[in-house]
DNA sequence: TGAACTGTAACTACTCTGATTACAGACTAA
DNA sequence: TTAGTCTGTAATCAGAGTAGTTACAGTTCA
């Protein structure tokens, strides 16, 4: 599990805070334990929710966490820009007394034309709340027969 | 340098390849100048490029590199994709043992969903030919004054 | 044959991520 | 007031990916 998943565990914690949305606070070691992983790197992302004010928390003995707003308020792009990870493309650019000008000008057309690219993935983003997701995974589980429809 | 910018230096590797078009073949060598990084680097990512029929190679004295096709039948979604990288976001899937049902069925939601914001963005990328970019770095020169237009 | 190429293995250095431990500070309830 | 339950955060470790580099066998051409 070396290369990027964060955007996955901010999804389901966030996912995990939507559907305790009305259950008062959520610990972290409880969403730790649903997401698999270590209470710290739940904080840490946490962290990240709180600064956008996706997410507040609260300090203490029954303390925890929990959306600011409703699940169908809040996109997947708001989380994806909340983890503050930089262009997607790292498009490292030459110093000014390389070989020749073709080499230099090309690096920020590049820039460029990635994040067009980029910024199409986040609009597809912006299209998707948390309570869509949420939705897909009730209909998973009635699918699968976990989980009855009401009638 | 360590995070991803392969995807910028097979652009710049293609872009180079693309205005050489008709020079003949291009060492890895040359190309490494002009991308300011080791031959190596490159020939690895000719390889993959080799592979999916972007680039031909000819070995031996006065060999090299050159495109299978002209510059604005290449896209930039081929390049992306020859790369082989596999999904842009990790979504660790969960052990059958897990503490819920829920978590179990969310990550798959998950990896359905940015499959399909990342099937956006390669969606732009496709629209994007290296003749597109090899234009908008010719209009920067111009603009600079480094290249002076045909009238 | 010698020179100019590619392909590829092997190794190092660096960085990112996640996992883990540890501990100070905040808050609640008894 | 005190014990217990939380968060926030620093520090450290291991694993994985990438780039950079050297080295060398194989290919091709003059």
């Amino acid at each position: 599990m070396a290369s990027n998943s964060r955007l996955a565990i901010a999804i389901h914690t966030a996912g995990m805070l939507a559907v305790m949305k009305d259950c008062g606070h959520l610990s972290s070691d409880k969403i730790a334990e649903s997401v698999s992983t270590n209470s710290v790197v739940i904080r840490r992302i946490i962290g990240l929710l709180v600064k956008h004010n996706l997410v507040e928390v609260q300090m203490g003995t029954g303390g925890g966490s929990r959306l600011t707003r409703a699940p169908n308020e809040i996109t997947l792009a708001e989380i994806y820009l909340a983890l503050e990870e930089g262009a997607l493309f790292q498009v490292p650019m030459l110093e000014e007394a390389h070989c020749c000008n073709l080499g230099i000008t090309v690096r920020p057309v590049i820039a460029e034309v990635l994040q067009e690219a980029e910024s199409e993935m986040i609009k597809k983003l912006q299209k998707i709340t948390l309570a869509d997701v949420m939705q897909k995974v009730k209909n998973r589980l009635i699918e699968s027969g976990v989980f009855k429809e009401k009638t």
